[in-house]
DNA sequence: CCACGCTATGTTATATCATTACATTTCAAG
DNA sequence: CTTGAAATGTAATGATATAACATAGCGTGG
């Protein structure tokens, strides 16, 4: 159950930042923070978000165009991660709900549908932002 | 319940192009269908988007950045609408599940997150595609 | 060893998606 | 009328993402 795959340096690079990040990152703004490590096209950064969420170590924000870091850290995070998002501050927080899957899972199964990947994003106001 | 508010030209002609696809349409595959009624910039068209997705008449496909018309011709779709896109051919099904909807509340309350609105897009294959 | 194939990398250019800023028009309520 | 809110037009720019091609590192089997 380890099976930590071995980072390239531009993928733990990227991933490092996305985890020091409190709030999702587009691809430029993590161009712009690896530029002192010799980083200087959008690509090498496309290519190592690429590998992360291929690898379930971070995922992609379809709402935001915008990535973040896996919140469970050795995420073999099988079955379906949703979000939500606080429009006001930023803060993301990843959820499973296994309900939701198997909603998602019933429908395709009735429609003849081969699901591969799902997109759950939930947008509003966080309970801190709320609150003030 | 007829609430059909009339829309301005330019909202009727784009709406007009997302019934006639058969697939979801970027603005800009859209501004090219209307060049011939003289539309001439983007922002003509994101601004007849983003009224017709107010008003429920048109949906955002964000995993696509793109837009389809609401399957429900006279929507006003409270609720949340799911979507199922083929990878293959590019058909999109728009489908509600009241249990989904139910489950993203859940979390919201438990979590003092205060939700606007709700993102959920499948991908995979469709039927038709996956027998061919 | 070393040649081959695979993966990752680097670099430039370009494609695609979306908004800012400001001027003008439309049209119905007063 | 006229005036104010909503819609429209236009140009410029910003933001996100990929194509195409060249190079470098590395493990494996001949």
């Amino acid at each position: 159950m380890t099976g930590q795959k071995t980072l390239t340096r531009n993928q733990f690079l990227v991933l490092g930042r996305l985890r020091k990040a409190q709030k999702p990152l587009s691809a430029y703004d993590i161009l712009d923070q690896l530029r002192s490590e010799g980083l200087k096209a959008p690509l090498q950064i496309y290519r190592a978000l690429g590998a992360l969420t291929s690898l379930g170590r971070a995922h992609r924000l379809e709402s935001l165009n915008a990535f973040v870091a896996c919140a469970s850290n050795e995420c073999n995070c099988s079955g379906l991660s949703a979000f939500a998002i606080c429009d006001k501050c930023g803060k993301v927080d990843e959820f499973t709900d296994h309900v939701l899957g198997q909603r998602l899972e019933g429908w395709a199964d009735n429609n003849g549908f081969n699901a591969s990947h799902s997109v759950v994003e939930m947008h509003g106001t966080c309970a801190a932002c709320s609150r003030s």
